[in-house]
DNA sequence: TTGTAGGCGTTATCAG
DNA sequence: CTGATAACGCCTACAA
C-alpha cells in the first residue's frame, strides 16, 4: 500500500504525559449512572438530576451532598438519555457550506467559543452548496432533534424552511440578510456589498468594470448589487465570468485568464470571495499586468492570504468570528429560555484598502 | 450594535426554489414512531427494527411490506432511543487540533465520504491543541457513547489514552507514527519528515541551515528528525526558531524575522508547516531576499497557496485527503464488523520541487 | 423541598 | 421467521 524508499517509517517516539486534571479512575468500563450517585448521596436519582438541572430547587445543603457525590464518582448523565425523555439534547448542529473556507471556520470557532462553556455539543455538516445534501441533512435532523442549527448561509429550498420551522428549535441563518429569515438572522447584506464595491471601483475613477464569481447563491446577489450600482452610476460592466464552483485559489487564476483573454477592456474587477481575488491577483500578476495600473482587483471576505500577498488585496471584509459569536449567543439566550433583543442582526461591511485597487 | 452607513440593509431577496426531492409533508411535528409503521405495514414494531438492521433475517415478503410502510411515512429511528436501547450511536467524533487548518479540513471531508454515505453522523470537535480541551472532550466522550472516534493527532497524555481504550470503540489516530497507537493508525514519520527536509537541503549543497517550527508535538518531531539527519551528514543547523502557536501566515513572517535578524548565517531553512513556510518566503522576499539564491525555503503540508506563491514552495507533501478517507473506510470496516487487513497504516511523504528550494 | 410513578422510542432477549 | 416482554437512563408530571 506504501511504497516509501525505507521500508518501515521510523516511529514517532511521543514523550508521555501524564494529566495534571487526571480523569476519575473508573473501574468498570460503563459510566456511573444517576442511580449509583443518588445512593452515595442518600438521595432519590430525581435530587440527583435537579441539583444538575434546576439547582436553585434544592436546599444548599442537599446540593452540596449530591454534587459532592457527582464529583466523586465523575458522573455525567447520559445524553442519549436525556435526549429521549426531555425531547432536548445538548447537541447543536452546524451547517457549513465548506469547511475548508477560511471564514466559516472561523465563524464555527466563535459559534463553539459561546457554546461549548455552557455544555452544548456541536455537530458539524458540511453541505457542500447542495440542495440534495441540505435535503438529507434536514431528514436527518428530524430524528436527531438536536437542541439548535445554525446555517453559514440562508436556506432558500421552500420545504426546507417550511421543515426546520417544525423542528420547532431555534435556528440561526447567517452570511445573508434575508427578508424572511426562518428565524434568528445574523446576516450582511450581499447585496450592499456588491453596491459597495461598485461605488468604491467609480470613485476610484474605474469606468470599466468586470465581475468574477459563482453563479448562484451569495456569489449572485453580489452580482445583482454590483450591477445595480453600476447602473446607477453610469458605469459600464464590460465582463462577468461566473464559475460553478470554487474550491482553491486556481479557480480564480482561471476566471481570470477567461475574462482577459476576452479581449473586454477591464480597469478593475470585482471578485465575489478572496479566494477568487487572490488567484486573480496572482494570475494577473504572473501575466505582467501592473495592479492596480493595468488591473485593479477588489476582493469580498478578507482572507487571511489577502493581507500577505503584494500587493496587499483590497477588500470588502466581514468579521467571521463575530458572526458566529453572536449567532452562538442568540442561541445560548435562547436556549436558555430567554427571547433575545435582538434576534435578527446586521453586520457592518468593512472596506480594508490596501494596495491592488 | 450596526453603525452602518445606510440605517438597515438592503435585502437579500434570495429566489425560492421547490424541493425536487420533497421532503414527505409531515401534519404533526413530531416524526412517525416505529409504532406507526409496524401498524401501518401489519406487523410488530420489532419486525419493523430487523426489516431496518437485519433485513436478512425476514422473508423477502415482510421486508418489502415493511420498507414499503417505512417509504410511505418517511420513517427515520430516532438516533437517542437507538443509542440508549443498544448502546451504539451513529454518532462518529472527529477532533481536530485546528479547524482552520487547510490539511486538517481535507482529512476531514474524506472521513467524511466514507462515513456519511454509511448514515453515520460527524461530530467535529476542536481541541485547539490543548491539554485540557482534550481531557474535557475525552470525559464527555464516555457519556455520548459515539460509534467511534478519529483524531487530526496522537493522544500524548496517557489517562486520556487509557480512557479512550476503556470506551471500547474504534479509534483512530492520524498524522504521526506512533509506536503504540491507541487502536488504529493511518499516521506518516515525522521524524522522517525531518530528517527528509535535511537530506534535501543537504544535496541541494546548502551547509547552514535553519528550522522554524512549533516548539511541541509534531513540530518538535519534525525537528528531531532534521536535527538526526544533519548530524549524520555533518551539516550544521545554525538557528532554530520555535514559535509557541501558529495562527496565520502572520506567525511565519515574525519568525523570518527573528532568524534573520539573529546574525546568523542560514542558507536554508526547513518550515515545519507551510503556513509558516508561506509567511516565512512572503517576508524574506519583502526584505529583499533571493529566493533560493539569498535564503532557500522548504515547507511541509503542501497548503492551496503554497503551490500559487511565487516562486512555488518546495515542500514535503501529504495527502491529507487520503489520510481521512482511509481513517474513514478503518472506521467503516470496523463499524460493520470486520477487522481490518491493516489497522495500522504508513502514508508516504512526497517531495513537490517548486522554486524554493 | 423532595420523592414516586411512569414513559420517552427503541432493541436485546427469549419464547413460540 | 416473527412476536411478547422488558429494559436502556433519564426526566416530566404529579403527589406528599
Amino acid at each position: 500500500m506504501t511504497e516509501a524508499a525505507a521500508p518501515r517509517p521510523n516511529y514517532d517516539d511521543v514523550v508521555r504525559v501524564r494529566a495534571d486534571q487526571a480523569i476519575a479512575p473508573r473501574p468498570s468500563a460503563r459510566p456511573p449512572r444517576i442511580e449509583a450517585v443518588a445512593r452515595l448521596a442518600g438521595v432519590s436519582p430525581i435530587t440527583v438530576s435537579r441539583a444538575l438541572r434546576q439547582p436553585e430547587k434544592l436546599t444548599e445543603e442537599t446540593r452540596r451532598k449530591v454534587l459532592e457525590a457527582v464529583a466523586q464518582t465523575g458522573y455525567e448523565s447520559n445524553p442519549h438519555a436525556r435526549a429521549l425523555r426531555s425531547g432536548r439534547s445538548t447537541l447543536v448542529a452546524a451547517f457549513i457550506s465548506n469547511i475548508l473556507s477560511q471564514p466559516f471556520g472561523l465563524a464555527i470557532q466563535g459559534l463553539a467559543a459561546e457554546l461549548e462553556p455552557e455544555g452544548y455539543e456541536l455537530m458539524i455538516g458540511q453541505t457542500s452548496y447542495s440542495y440534495a445534501k441540505e435535503v438529507a441533512m434536514i431528514r436527518s435532523l428530524r430524528s436527531l432533534r438536536p437542541a439548535a442549527v445554525m446555517f453559514t448561509g440562508v436556506i432558500e429550498l421552500e420545504d426546507n424552511r417550511q421543515a426546520l420551522r417544525e423542528l420547532s428549535i431555534p435556528v440561526v441563518e447567517t452570511w445573508a440578510y434575508p427578508r424572511d429569515p426562518i428565524d434568528m438572522l445574523v446576516g450582511f447584506s450581499n447585496v450592499d456589498a456588491g453596491a459597495m464595491a461598485a461605488e468604491h471601483l467609480a470613485a476610484r475613477g474605474y469606468r470599466r468594470l468586470g465581475f468574477i464569481g459563482r453563479a448562484g447563491g451569495r456569489g449572485a446577489l453580489r452580482l445583482q448589487g454590483f450591477r445595480a450600482a453600476a447602473e446607477r452610476l453610469g458605469i459600464a460592466i464590460a465582463r462577468e465570468v461566473t464559475v460553478p464552483e470554487v474550491i482553491g485559489i486556481t479557480d480564480g487564476r482561471a476566471a481570470l485568464r477567461r475574462l482577459v483573454e476576452d479581449g473586454e477592456q477591464v480597469e478593475a474587477v470585482f471578485c465575489a470571495n478572496d479566494l477568487l481575488a487572490t488567484g486573480a491577483l496572482i494570475e494577473a500578476r504572473a501575466r505582467g499586468l501592473g495592479i492596480p495600473g493595468d488591473l485593479a482587483i477588489l476582493g469580498f471576505g478578507d482572507n487571511d492570504a489577502a493581507a500577505e500577498i503584494a500587493p496587499g488585496l483590497t477588500t470588502i471584509s466581514i468579521d467571521a468570528y463575530s458572526i458566529g459569536r453572536r449567532a452562538g449567543a442568540l442561541l445560548r439566550e435562547r436556549l436558555g429560555g430567554v427571547a433575545p433583543q435582538m434576534p435578527q442582526q446586521a453586520i457592518d461591511l468593512e472596506l480594508i484598502l490596501r494596495g491592488s485597487v
